[in-house]
DNA sequence: CCAAAGATACCGGATGAATGGTATCTTTCG
DNA sequence: CGAAAGATACCATTCATCCGGTATCTTTGG
């Protein structure tokens, strides 16, 4: 009658690791190899266990969206305070945090999203709604069409990154964007914020 | 004892219908409700129905996959045929081809590689085969980082649609990217094509 | 201070519903 | 008739969820 019980209760970090596993093997295996067991064997758990942390699998995952769209807040917000430019400082902040986690940041916060993004209508929902809300919030800075492109351009690259899809002269279209943020197109107003 | 053999035979009609709903289901419910069961019960056939048409349910996948990228191949071609100008002619194409589809057309082909292709390891690389090909064969005319970008930003767009984030001022954009796509960034030229 | 009592964290097998696949039967069409 | 088209029944497996049990932590009463 050994003792399996000795484990060292620690409910956050249990929770923490069974949210970081299921990201991890999203994004490493796809959304199927995502299943209690896995999740459980992986984070060191029972499947019990992690019943007791998220009563249903929907639960689990909605808890690793919600982690990672807060995450991607923070560091947006951390680029846009960096950012001495107001007009486009979204823009390039989101054009920025896309670049840098690169093709081979597998584990990024980008590569978890798409996955079980595109494959739940639900989670598609609730990322319409953060982007949308985000959007709105700097509507004053980041509303030009040229932006906008840009904008749409990085997700392009998030996805081809996804894809595995090689992007030719990656460093140069980097440049090229964040050049385009810079430039106002509206050619009523000469500059509107450059000081 | 009713004559449950009432249905007229139109295997053509049956396999499309196979496919079609595979696809739609894909969309509107993510991969994991693209059961066999559904998608026999959608099409109105059995099991067994679709057991005939397709051996298993990868093979399935696969024709949708398919099918949808020989679409879009003569979709392109068409565009590119009837576009006057060389430069740039295959981004225009893609460029059209996923602004014309519109966000309402769920069943679009756009939608659907995508659905399919982030979950499925093996129709990502499929697509990252298709797309180098492509990309390759129009290198000679369409090989500029701008219209890189372009692409990308239709690539963008198609997310957007998916997801069912509205673009605000989509017909402004339309036209900035196609504006995009006639001027060459090269400096040394000073303007290919601008009637 | 400390031990009982309850709450919280975790275990692990049982269960039942879906699912993909297969084998066999019936009907329709050429 | 014979082969294609489709229906029905059935199997093996996987998976999420449930649930009774056990260990550790926290509170509380003395």
């Amino acid at each position: 009658m050994e003792n399996r019980y000795t484990r060292r209760k620690q409910p956050e970090l249990v929770r923490r690791s069974l949210l970081e596993h299921a990201a991890r093997l999203a994004v490493e295996q796809g959304l199927t190899a995502v299943t209690v067991q896995a999740v459980s064997d992986a984070a060191g758990v029972t499947k019990g266990g992690l019943a007791h942390h998220f009563p249903t699998k929907q639960a689990l995952i909605d808890a690793v969206f919600h982690e990672i769209l807060d995450a991607l807040d923070r560091e947006l917000d951390e680029r846009i305070k960096a950012d001495p430019d107001l007009y486009g400082a979204f823009t390039r902040a989101y054009l920025e945090s896309v670049f840098d986690i690169g093709p081979e940041a597998k584990g990024g916060p980008w590569a978890t999203l798409s996955v079980s993004m595109l494959t739940d209508p639900s989670l598609r929902a609730l990322w319409a709604q953060w982007f949308l809300a985000r959007i709105q919030r700097h509507s004053a800075t980041d509303d030009d069409v040229k932006l906008v492109a840009v904008r749409l351009a990085a997700d392009g690259v998030w996805l081809a990154d996804l894809s595995s899809i090689p992007i030719l002269k990656r460093a140069e279209l980097r440049s090229y964007l964040i050049r385009e943020t810079r430039t106002n197109t509206e050619q009523t107003k000469p500059q509107s914020a450059s000081t």
